[in-house]
DNA sequence: CTGAAAGCGCTAACAG
DNA sequence: CTGTTAGCGCTTTCAG
C-alpha cells in the first residue's frame, strides 16, 4: 500500500506538498503539482480515509438505519441518500434493525463506534423506543446532527409526508365515488396519521365510524405487510360486516388484501374498491393497477440530506429543529374503479 | 469526545492498561479492570475506530457494489450480508452504480479510500468492465478478498445460482406441459446463461430455435426491467408471430410482460403462459402468481460472507479461487396453469 | 510556494 | 500485571 511519504519521494518533494495536492486549497505550482498527479496515477495511490478522519476528525460517514431494505420504500431511500452523499463527497452506512432490539442487533452502537458525522433515522417504534432512545440521546450529547422520516420528538428535524391531510383526501375520494362503508386496515409500523386521516374524512363527512371496520394492529410489528393485508381482507369478509371500499395504510397491504378478495370470488374494482399508500413500483404493475398515495421519496430524501449537512458543515448553537413536512398526490388507477378497467 | 486518555485518568490508570481492558486479550487485574470499566461507563467512552484502524490496518468493514437498491433482488442480498455481517463485528458499506461510469460516481474508488477488508461484487456489465477492471485490479493488487455474485473471471471467487441448469428445467417444464413454440424475453444484465439453457432444452427437445422469438438485449443496460418486458410483450404479439409460452430471464420482466398480455385481451394462464426468474415477494402476490425459479439468496449471502472472512481472517498466498454453484428450485404457481387458478 | 515537524487516538512491543 | 513509548498516514501550523 503506498502512502503519501511513497508519493512525496516519487516526486521528489515533501509529503505536505502532497497533501495541498490532494486536497487542493492551497497554492501549489503548477509544474510541482502535475509532476505530483504524476506520481499518484503511477502508484495508485489512494488517500487514507482513516489517517485523515483522525486529523480532521470527521469520517465523512453517514449512518443511516432502517428496519429492513427488502421493503420497496426503505430501499429507495436508502439509494437515493446514498447515491447524493458520494457526489457530497460522503460515504452511507445503512444498518437494518429488522425490528430487533439494540441489544441483539447492534445498529446504533456501531455507528456510534465508527464516528458518523450525522445519523438519518427511518423510523423507531414504540417498543423499541425505551431502549433506542437511549442511544439516540447519546448521538445527541455528542453533537452529532440527526435526522429521522418519523417524528420523534421536538429535539430531532424530521420528514415526512402530510399522511394526515393524504389520508384524509385518499379517503373522500372514496367517499366521492359514492362509497360510505369504508373500511381500514393498517398498522402501526405506517402511522398514525394514516388512520387518524381515514377517521376525520369520515366524521367530515358525516358518516358513523365503525370500529369493526377497522384492522389496526396497534401492539406488534408487522413483518410481513402483504400477508397482513391478506388476512385482515379475509377476515372482513368472513365476518359477513358489510363494506365496499377499503383504505389500506401502504401498498403491500393493499396487494395483500386484493389477493384475498380476488381468491374470495371478489372483483376489484367491481365488488369492492381498494385503496394504498406510497405508490411502491409494483402500485402501477398489480392487476388491478393500485389507485394510491405517491410519496415524494426523492423530494424527501434530499431534503434529509440537506438539513443534516448544513448541520454537519456549518453547526451552529441551538439549530433549531423543524417538522418538514411535504404535500402527497393521490394516484389514481384502477383499483377504485375511478378510472376504466383496461 | 473522550479519549482513552480520559479514561485513564479518571481510572487512574496508564492508557496501555484501559486499551488491554478493551481488547480483552491481555490480563489485567480484576480490580484494575472494574475501575476502569466504571470510568468508560461514567465518560461513555466509544473507542474510536480510524485510529484503532491505523494501528491494525484493518478496518473491520466490507464494500458491496450493486446496481440499485430498488430491485428486490438486490435488496435482500444487501440486507442479508449486512446483518451477518454486523453479527460478525463487520460493518457493510453499500454502494449503488446506477449503471453509472465509475467516474461519474465513484463505488469502487470510495471503498478503496475507506480500505475495506473485502469487496463484495454484486454484478459488474460488459460495457464497465474496461473502466472497472482497473479498480478491480487495484483491489488485487492490495490483497483485499473478493468475492462476486457473477462470474467476473477465474481469480475472484464467484458465487451464482444454477441458472444453466435451471433455465434448462423451466423451458423444459413449459415443453412437458405441452407448449413448443416458447418465446425468451431476456437483458444481458441477468446473464447469459439463461438465455443459454432455454436454447439447450430446446435442442435438447428437438424444437427449432427461432431467432425471432428471442428477445434479448445485447447492448444496453435495461433500467426498468418491467417495461422492458411489457414493450417486448407487445412487440411479440404485435408481430403476430405464433407463441404460446414466455421464458423471462427475471421476475420483473415476466411481470411486465403478463400485463402487457392481459392489456391485449390475453389471459394468462388460459392463452398465453410465462415463466420469470428470481421468485421476489411479489411473485407469490401477482395474479396470476408467478411461476419462478428460485435463488436460494440466503445461503448464497453466507456463502459469499464464509468465502470472504476466511480469506480476511486466515490470508494464505494463493488462496484457491472458485466458482460455487447453488441448485436452484422451480416454483409452480399459476403463470403457466400447471396448476389450477385460484 | 514549499518543507519540517507536531500531533490526532490507538495498539503493541518492550521494560519494569 | 502495568507503564512507557514508538509509530500508523495524514493535515496543518509555522518557518523559510
Amino acid at each position: 500500500m503506498n502512502t503519501i511519504k511513497d508519493v512525496a519521494k516519487e516526486a521528489n518533494v515533501s509529503i505536505a506538498t502532497v497533501s495541498r495536492v490532494i486536497n487542493g486549497k492551497d497554492k501549489v505550482k503548477k509544474e510541482t503539482r502535475e509532476k505530483i498527479q504524476r506520481a499518484i496515477e503511477k502508484l495508485n495511490y489512494v488517500p487514507d480515509q482513516a489517517a485523515r478522519t483522525m486529523k480532521i476528525n470527521r469520517t465523512r460517514t453517514i449512518g443511516m438505519v432502517v428496519p429492513l431494505l427488502s421493503n420497496e420504500y426503505w430501499a429507495k431511500l436508502a439509494e437515493i441518500i446514498q447515491r447524493a452523499l458520494i457526489k457530497k463527497g460522503y460515504t452511507l452506512i445503512i444498518s437494518t434493525t429488522n425490528y430487533e432490539r439494540e441489544s441483539d442487533n447492534p445498529c446504533l452502537t456501531t455507528l456510534l463506534e465508527r464516528k458518523v458525522d450525522g445519523l438519518i433515522i427511518g423510523t423507531l417504534f414504540k417498543g423499541e423506543e425505551a431502549e433506542k432512545e437511549k442511544y439516540i440521546q447519546m448521538f445527541i450529547d455528542q453533537r452529532i446532527p440527526l435526522v429521522s422520516f418519523s417524528h420523534i420528538n421536538n429535539n430531532i428535524t424530521s420528514i415526512s409526508g402530510d399522511n394526515l391531510r393524504s389520508s384524509m383526501e385518499a379517503v373522500e375520494y372514496l367517499i366521492r365515488l359514492g362509497h360510505q362503508k369504508i373500511a381500514f386496515i393498517g398498522s402501526i409500523s405506517t402511522g398514525m396519521d394514516r388512520e387518524l386521516g381515514y377517521r376525520n374524512a369520515l366524521m367530515l363527512n358525516d358518516i358513523a365510524v365503525d370500529e369493526t371496520l377497522i384492522l389496526s394492529d396497534k401492539h406488534e410489528h408487522v413483518y410481513f405487510f402483504s400477508q397482513y393485508g391478506y388476512q385482515c381482507a379475509k377476515e372482513l369478509v368472513l365476518s359477513n360486516k358489510e363494506f365496499d371500499a377499503i383504505f389500506c395504510s401502504n401498498d403491500l397491504i393493499a396487494i395483500g388484501a386484493i389477493k384475498a378478495l380476488e381468491e374470495m370470488g371478489l372483483d376489484v374494482p367491481s365488488d369492492k374498491v381498494v385503496v394504498g399508500f406510497d405508490d411502491i413500483d409494483m402500485a402501477g404493475l398489480y392487476r388491478p393497477a393500485l389507485t394510491t398515495v405517491k410519496q415524494p421519496i426523492e423530494e424527501m430524501a434530499n431534503a434529509a440530506i440537506d438539513v443534516l449537512i448544513e448541520q454537519i458543515e456549518n453547526p451552529v448553537e441551538n439549530y433549531v429543529q423543524k417538522k418538514i413536512i411535504f404535500p402527497m398526490q393521490l394516484m389514481i388507477r384502477e383499483s377504485c374503479g375511478g378510472q376504466k378497467k383496461t
